[in-house]
DNA sequence: ATTAGCACTCTCATTTAACGAGTGCTAACT
DNA sequence: AGTTAGCACTCGTTAAATGAGAGTGCTAAT
């Protein structure tokens, strides 16, 4: 364990070079933080943080900068939360003002706020599918048999798809079965939905075509939407003036499928989480960090946000933002669905 | 007018700028062209062309590049027409194989084409809502009076919409407008609709809550989608090395409005159009060339796409490309029209 | 244990010089 | 008269040289 001493300068060096950007060297930390210490005694305190791995030198004679480690033990024991100024909760607060009735509207403007607060990049990753609550379907008889089916979830997500069915269903056939989902489903997680078509719609005397058309609708292409906004905020960092490193960074933030397959990993725990670097466990986005947190519905996480940016990134500040905003998300969210309820 | 001599050198030294990004000089011209002419006379004549506005000089004891003007003359006049290499259009061709049936997809897929085989950034806008064909309504009552619309036009554009209604409508209120609407305004432009609405509901003896409520159907904000891929591509490009100008492109190609605003500028004439630096009358982008195409449904125009990239651009090839691809989108999405009658 | 001092290292910005591509002009050539 | 060769000149690019500055690590003194 590091004693009082290394843990303040080891704050110190991170805090500097979040803030500058720039190697951090003893007489700087002598100067701006009042430790009462030399800068020959910080220097030998700074090996010692070298040699334990928290801090690292790009060369020597240059300053130390901070290792991932160096990043995760100020995260977590060293930094205190920044609280957003009341200023940016009213403008977070604006945004959120209007009436918004649909759920890619209240993604938009997520990804957006969270852009501009944090100047990173900020990401929503939509409320999952399989995780909503079904409260309403309804078909509508394309020709050549196709359907399109409208599937509205608790939370007031509608989502379209059109079904080709390889024989013409009759109408009233399919009034029906509509009746039946919508009487008896409405308020099921939709992941029990399709269990709940296996087991009872098989067994009664619907034909296999109209098990295989239910099958159809209630499954979707697992591709959940990513909302991304102000990924030029990247190019803002000093550290990405070399266009190199910075094109393969914007490569990773354009393929999607990356980002979601990192958002979704399982979360380990409540509130608001900090991958650093490395911890990312992705090649292409190792120098970014990541702060995300769930957000939820009637108290039931179905999705995540969160920020992007460089690995020297104003954690204490992102964190709050973050925070804050999941839970004025779920707000907004939990409001809609209960204004989403079917009529009838 | 420019003589034959002339145009020939200023064919070469647009196409070597172009294929090099290098100012090209007379020696270069000299061996790399056979022109038969030595490097003295055409650095006669490359002067002649500077003065006359087609050529600039980067400073003195460089060679030159072509101004907008030069490049207007090159795409007028001297340009062929580079086809597609049959790999090429066989790729495209694959991409468009699958089956797809939902608007948004093809979208994608086709910004995501432009962009792959230009190697610039490819972008598509969608179907504007205002010349499509309106097929079908749909309306799910919610809670507290709030309505959902789903709106199918002949393209398969599938729209959704919540409207607030301020007093609750009975469910046979809306059945019946619903049908008239299905029977009468049936492969109407939508356009044309909200004159209907106007005049016809009006005067009959629906109440005022239900013209209002159709009005709202029937407007949407005018927000046009825009696809857009592969903007990283613009990094590819030497011309862009340096970040200060570079980002402020990023920072415009994100600007959605701005780009939607120069797309949608009626356009002159039939076919391909090219808008090269200035010509695209916005500073944000006045370093980068702009080739579109409308594509059409039924023959048609409903939406525009092409490329964005350098000024600097491989013109003959993308225009081919732009060409070809707006000829297979109009096809996919006319078949795509004809198979989305609504039944019954 | 802490600190002051000092030699040493390494980067970065600046200067300097050489280089070369390209021009523009003139005079010779066909 | 149009074309070409020759040549001096310009200017940007590149590479090497230089010096300043920041920072370290070690040693010896406090």
């Amino acid at each position: 364990m590091l004693d009082e001493r290394k843990k303040r300068i080891l704050g110190a060096v991170v805090h500097n070079y979040i803030t500058t950007a720039v190697p951090v060297g003893s007489r700087n930390i002598a100067k701006k933080y009042k430790l009462g210490l030399s800068p020959a005694t910080i220097r030998n305190c700074m090996a010692d943080l070298e040699e334990l791995g928290y801090l690292a030198h790009p060369h020597t004679s240059a300053g130390r900068i901070p290792t991932d480690k160096g990043y995760r033990f100020y995260v977590d024991s060293l930094m205190e939360q920044e609280d957003l100024s009341s200023e940016e909760k009213r403008k977070i607060e604006k945004e959120y003002s209007h009436k918004m009735n649909r759920i890619d509207e209240i993604m938009e403007e997520t990804s957006q706020v969270l852009s501009l607060i944090s100047h990173y990049t900020g990401l929503i990753l939509a409320p999952n599918l399989e995780k909503s609550i079904f409260h309403h379907l309804e078909l509508v008889s394309l020709e050549n048999g196709r359907i399109l089916s409208i599937l509205i979830t608790g939370s007031g997500l509608v989502k379209n798809k059109i079904i080709e069915a390889e024989e013409i269903l009759p109408e009233e056939r399919l009034e029906e079965i509509l009746d039946l989902i919508n009487d008896r489903l409405s308020n099921l997680p939709l992941k029990r939905i399709k269990e709940f078509i296996s087991d009872q719609l098989k067994i009664k005397t619907y034909s296999v075509k109209i098990w295989e058309l239910m099958n159809q609708i209630f499954t979707w292409d697992g591709a959940e939407e990513l909302y991304l906004r102000g990924r030029i905020n990247i190019l803002e960092q000093p550290e990405f003036k070399d266009l190199t490193r910075t094109k393969s960074i914007f490569q990773a933030l354009e393929e999607k499928r990356l980002l979601v397959e990192v958002l979704s990993r399982p979360t380990p725990s409540e509130g608001v989480r900090v991958l650093i670097g490395k911890e990312t466990r992705c090649r292409k986005i190792r120098d970014l960090s990541l702060v995300t947190s769930t957000y939820s519905i009637n108290g039931r996480p179905v999705g995540i946000l969160g920020v992007i940016g460089p690995r020297r990134m104003e954690y204490s500040k992102v964190v709050s933002l973050v925070d804050f905003t999941a839970k004025i998300v779920s707000e907004v969210l939990t409001d809609l669905s209960h204004t989403t309820k079917v009529y009838g």
